[in-house]
DNA sequence: TATATATTGTACTGTTTAGTACACTTAAAG
DNA sequence: CTTTAAGTGTACTAAACAGTACAATATATA
């Protein structure tokens, strides 16, 4: 009966498409097999504990994409300005141009499941951290870095939930560019 | 068996609640009759077609209270500076420092029920013409003022994304200063 | 080909869901 | 005191819910 045998890498992938579109609590088991093609056997195959397991690895999936492909290279030692760059087309690429959302920022403004909790702070602390880091190697001293980092996340999970708010995705690409601008030792 | 008669717009304001804590999809009928104590009778009494409407009454509802305690003050003819001033205060104590979110936001990001689009998007555009206008007013070009008005609201919104993601209301407050310094005609 | 392990469909369970129906109670007005 | 309308509790329904059990199938290794 089976037709194809997946893997959890794309179980991961497909239901974070399904939590993007509506949310945890309204994701229900049905809209996750019809809209991923997997079934409760595979579900529970892959993620024992259900639901709450399936979201806890889809956030970690994130937070590891954007460790592995943004967050390093701003800690890494050489060319800061450069890693800068680099993280801003590599969020204008992740968020699709302002029509994708954050999922870790939705589900902080959503139910608050103890669960994710974790998980969603150590992605926007890693993120506000690394980029301080690359701001003060730029030259900022380290408060001025810090606060420029976080007006920097700030700013995008802001543009985020404005550009899907006003259906325009073009909020998000406009602050991104103003962003850019804000700090001179890049240009 | 009736203890106490409630009125609609207590009603509204006790299912806000509901939905700030638990999300729309995560607030169920049983959730939202026992944290606000009222029944089905009454809660369906008030809100004929169910949770839709007490979601569209409670967005429509916050949407009304920015519309008058601060969007006709930032589009009023006189005072612009102090007018956003006051804005900011105004957003300071409704968000209480941080430790809120903002429904619309959240709606916006949660579950995309088409009923919810128009109310949050007049919400975000009435938000930032109205401030822009304001901006105008001081001094600014129309195109500078839009830019400003956008940084704002999307800072605004950022930073109580991410007060709530870190559990540090702080983000908030130095975001609100922040912001202000940004706005050299108002000092 | 034989065996072991990973993966999957389906039928099932008990609970929770939104919403309805309606009798009842309260508060206000005459 | 009576009448009316607004507000409310409770019992109910049918559908949807998360999760379980398990036999059947696929894939890999030997």
């Amino acid at each position: 009966m089976p037709r194809e045998v997946a893997e959890r890498r794309d179980a991961i992938a497909a239901v974070a498409e399904v939590f993007r579109e509506h949310g945890y609590a309204g994701s229900s088991l049905a809209t996750i097999t019809q809209q991923t093609g997997l079934g409760k056997g595979s579900l529970y195959h892959f993620f024992p504990n259900g639901k709450q397991e399936m979201a806890v690895a889809v956030l970690k999936d994130v937070s590891r994409w954007f460790e592995e492909h943004v967050f390093t290279a701003l800690r890494d030692a050489g060319a800061p300005a450069r890693s800068i760059e680099h993280m801003f087309e590599a969020v204008e690429a992740y968020f699709q141009s302002g029509e994708r959302i954050c999922l870790l920022g939705a589900f902080a403004l959503g139910d608050g499941q103890e669960a994710f909790e974790g998980v969603i702070d150590g992605y926007f602390s890693a993120w506000t951290e690394a980029l301080a880091a690359a701001l003060q190697r730029t030259g900022f001293t380290p408060p001025k870095a810090a606060e420029m980092a976080e007006e920097v996340v700030v700013g995008i999970q802001g543009a985020l939930v404005l550009a899907r708010s006003r259906q325009d995705p073009q909020v998000f690409t406009r602050t991104l560019q103003r962003l850019r601008r804000r700090i001179p030792t890049i240009q």
